[in-house]
DNA sequence: GCTATCCTGAAAACAGTTTTCAGTTTCATT
DNA sequence: AATGAAACTGAAAACTGTTTTCAGGATAGC
């Protein structure tokens, strides 16, 4: 999975006549080493470890061309910082963000896509992607 | 309607005992007499045409109060500054955004939010509320 | 009218992000 | 291996949206 991930990044970088280097090759094990939802301050910190002089504009530079490469997905969750995730196969997800401990979990349902759609066609509007978050408290979180 | 909100608001500000101010007129007035999902860039630019002194500050000082007051809501699109609208008693609604022309739309639908509460419930989760977003190309701007 | 309290606007501070710049590294070519 | 053009890096400066600070000004209860 990963190897592939990163082979991708590789391919990506050749075809568009970008160097290869050690900092790129560390920011983006560390991001797929993630679980995902991480900021670009969380993986500095988890970079350093690592590579202690990687510095904060490699991260943002490294996770720019990530995204560029459809490799990673840029969010927005109310928390004032983008937080990347590694973008799957899969089905489009949304997501049930914690608002005491942070977690972000994520969840896919067919229904609600449909329902999106239909209102769209509705407004003769066409969708290009959504977002849909819920936020509230996780089980650990919530009152007995 | 602007009458009541207005009154409502005015309100709020004697019962935190806070002062009324001019300043702070203009600008509610301006807000409730925007469209809806100002930012605080433009709110700014309108008030100055009712009175050219007031400063960006006091625009972010009033629209936080308006948002304490519950009159008003804090949105944030993907477009890095918030945006504000008038809260109404009606039913929570959702955005449609148009990528091209900046356009926002609301809706509202009953069967979404019946859906989204079966997913929080499934994952064991206490929503306390949601984000529904529709980012696309609205019926001007789509191709024909 | 007095006065404590709040308010205002300009400027400074702040946080997250992007750009600049001087020095370093990569890699295709010798 | 050595060269050199192009890309890369990290630190610092710049930028953007927002918040705080501060000195002077307005408000409202007495």
């Amino acid at each position: 999975m990963k190897k592939r991930k990163i082979a991708e990044f590789a391919k990506f970088i050749e075809e568009k006549g970008l160097k290869s280097t050690t900092q790129r090759d560390d920011i983006v094990n560390a991001f797929f080493d993630s679980g995902g939802h991480v900021s670009i301050e969380e993986l500095h910190h988890s970079v350093q470890k690592k590579n202690p002089k990687i510095g904060y504009t490699t991260v943002y530079r490294t996770l720019k061309l990530l995204t560029e490469s459809g490799l990673a997905h840029e969010r927005q969750f109310g928390d004032g910082q983008a937080r990347y995730e590694p973008v799957t196969a899969e089905e489009h997800h949304d997501h049930l963000i914690c608002l005491k401990c942070g977690t972000i979990m994520e969840f896919e349902n067919k229904k609600i896509e449909k329902l999106q759609d239909e209102v769209a066609k509705q407004h003769g509007f066409e969708v290009k992607n959504h977002k849909l978050e819920l936020y509230g408290y996780c089980k650990k979180c919530r009152k007995p």
